[in-house]
DNA sequence: CTAGTACCTG
DNA sequence: CAGGTACTAG
């Protein structure tokens, strides 16, 4: 945000108008740590407001200056013309390509832009320069950030929650008679009622029969839980209990057999690492992306503990996003390599996080979401992979073939090495699956031009050579180029709308380019965009709106300034990103 | 020369 | 979305 702070003055220079209104409540710095997540909440939640997508109208055709830009536009026109777009701006749209077609593509340009020699620095130049804080204040920025998000995860979660039980609830009235009786809940309590009622249904019934699973060995939780499940005022309350104990009960089995098997063997050769990369060394802890070849070999302890970094990492953090843990991390994994390490201080609540992200995020095995979605994004929370994403000893749950051979790309082999004591390790240098497709798209939500070394951190569990590498870049790019043009194009539309305002154009989730946007990068509608993406499609839609409206399109390279700011935009991704279980493959994409 | 990006195409 | 090309920065 502190980007989106920053350029708010650049912004200032095209519209006097505020753009972030997150950012009047956005602390400077030195901030709490203990603040309350409804508070943060809040603060995001203000920024969600907007008016309404604007309204197609007819205009006259705009007289083009010159015949390249309409083989441009040509390319945007077939693409607003595949869309929905209300007959009275079909014509509209042929006023401004359909004339000129492809056909004619600008002869004397050529196929290239010219280059613009200078790096536009001078008009936007004075933008960016973030982070001016102490790591400090970066640090407890970022931990606010990874609150925010999570809190608006769950209450996305919680939202779609109820939509399940309300769905649930109209369609099996009859059913959840019988069972009201588990759960001392008045007959009228939806809470109580939807929750059993709907344990007929294949999907929410699995949510619902974990929670109760779940609840059931913890001593007297179990009829707390259930009681409460009938007087709670709301779901949240219910579901908050329900992640709390999974949460708690995995993190706690996951962490314990993952020591206890693994520590002991690898403890003296991490820590000897740990020492010889220093305490800095991050991301790239493991011999570096070529040097990552042994895998052919028979994996020697060594070898795991130098391509297993992330098992303890797990605290330690991976980049310099992470670092936010890597101080606790680092002090417990020094002092505290006791075998069955109990799980309680800055490991756990790193991982506490991640999971109860991955609950959020990658809507779980029932059908919370869509149904595409979730079956994208399914897992087994009795499953300790989706705890430790690449680490995975035979103690917690042993390799099933289902898990070596289900899956796969072709010509991505899952590779099983057998470390000593009967550890099984699943090495992942498999190539990018949909389900990284996904998660990339999702992450563009967060940041439209990745570096390689950010996204190597959050694609943890992909080898990254230099074809995937590029391949993820190329993603990204792809991602930019469907983004603008379907921004340019909203652009265009409300100038011929009408719109004088650039700062009456704002993205808000109802408005149409949301909804192009989200459609393509968020097919499911599982995810809860974060408000910062849109506030970044605000000011490129605004941009796009000044410098159309100025006729700097006339200029071959006109985007170019606009892509410069928006390349400073880029929001830090949560952690959940790293630790999502994003490589389970989905089975039907 | 390599990476990264944009642009165009299928 | 992948391929291919062109271009640039380092």
């Amino acid at each position: 945000m502190s980007q989106l702070l920053s350029h708010t003055a650049v912004s200032r220079s095209l519209d006097p108008c505020t753009h972030f209104p997150s950012s009047a409540v956005e602390p400077p710095q030195g901030y709490e740590l203990g603040v309350p997540l409804r508070e943060a909440a809040q603060t995001l939640a203000i920024t969600r407001t907007c008016g309404p997508a604007p309204v197609p109208c007819a205009a006259d055709g705009e007289q083009l200056s010159n015949e390249y830009l309409q083989a441009k536009r040509a390319r945007v026109e077939s693409i607003i013309q595949g869309m929905s777009i209300p007959p009275a701006h079909q014509g509209l749209e042929g006023g401004l390509g359909q004339g000129r077609e492809r056909g004619r593509e600008v002869p004397h340009r050529g196929k290239r832009k010219p280059r613009v020699p200078q790096q536009q620095g001078a008009g936007v130049a004075g933008q960016g320069a973030p982070a001016t804080g102490s790591p400090h204040t970066a640090e407890c920025q970022q931990l606010r950030e990874q609150l925010c998000f999570l809190e608006q995860q769950l209450r996305w979660l919680q939202e779609r929650f109820s939509q399940v039980c309300d769905s649930g609830d109209a369609a099996q009235t009859q059913e959840g008679a019988e069972e009201v009786q588990l759960l001392p809940g008045k007959a009228g309590d939806r809470v109580g009622r939807d929750g059993v009622a709907t344990t007929h249904h294949p999907h929410t019934a699995t949510l619902w029969e974990s929670i109760l699973e779940v609840d059931g060995p913890t001593t007297g939780e179990n009829e707390e839980g259930r009681g409460s499940a009938g007087i709670l005022p709301s779901v949240a309350r219910v579901l908050s209990q329900a992640l709390k104990h999974e949460l708690a009960g995995m993190t706690s089995r996951v962490v314990d057999s993952v020591l206890k098997t693994v520590w002991p063997k690898t403890a003296s050769h991490l820590l000897q690492q740990r020492l010889e990369l220093g305490p800095d060394a991050r991301g790239e802890c493991f011999p570096a992306g070529k040097g990552r070849k042994p895998l052919a070999k028979a994996p020697s302890l060594s070898t795991l503990g130098s391509r297993r970094p992330e098992a303890p990492s797990l605290s330690l953090g991976k980049s310099s996003q992470a670092r936010s843990f890597s101080p606790e991390g680092v002090r417990n994994f020094r002092q505290a390599p006791s075998v069955g390490h109990r799980p309680g201080s800055a490991a756990p609540a790193v991982q506490d996080s991640q999971l109860l992200g991955q609950l959020l995020v990658y809507t779980p095995h029932n059908h919370w979401g869509s149904p595409a979605a979730s079956e994208n994004w399914r897992m087994e929370p009795a499953d300790a992979r989706w705890a430790v994403t690449k680490l995975r000893p035979l103690a917690v749950r042993p390799l099933g073939p289902d898990m070596v051979e289900g899956n796969r790309t072709p010509l991505t082999p899952t590779h099983v090495s057998f470390g000593v004591d009967g550890v099984a390790w699943l090495l992942r240098d498999e190539a990018l699956t949909p389900g990284h497709l996904k998660k990339a798209k999702l992450m563009f939500f967060f940041t439209r031009y990745p570096s390689s070394a950010l996204l190597r951190s959050y694609f943890l569990d992909v080898q990254f050579s230099r074809c995937i590498n590029s391949q993820l870049i190329k993603w990204f790019s792809n991602f930019r180029e469907f983004y603008y043009i379907q921004v340019e194009k909203f652009a265009r539309q409300a100038l011929l709308e009408g719109v004088v305002e650039a700062t009456a154009l704002r993205v808000s989730r109802d408005s149409e380019l949301f909804r192009a946007l989200n459609m393509h990068y968020n097919k499911g509608n599982d995810f809860q965009v974060p408000s910062c993406f849109l506030e970044v499609a605000s000011l490129t839609l605004q941009e796009f709106f000044s410098a159309v409206r100025a006729g700097r399109d006339a200029d071959p390279s006109w985007k170019k300034p606009i892509y410069k700011i928006i390349s400073k935009l880029d929001s830090h991704i949560p952690e959940v990103f790293k630790a999502a279980g994003c490589s389970e493959e989905l089975p039907h994409n």
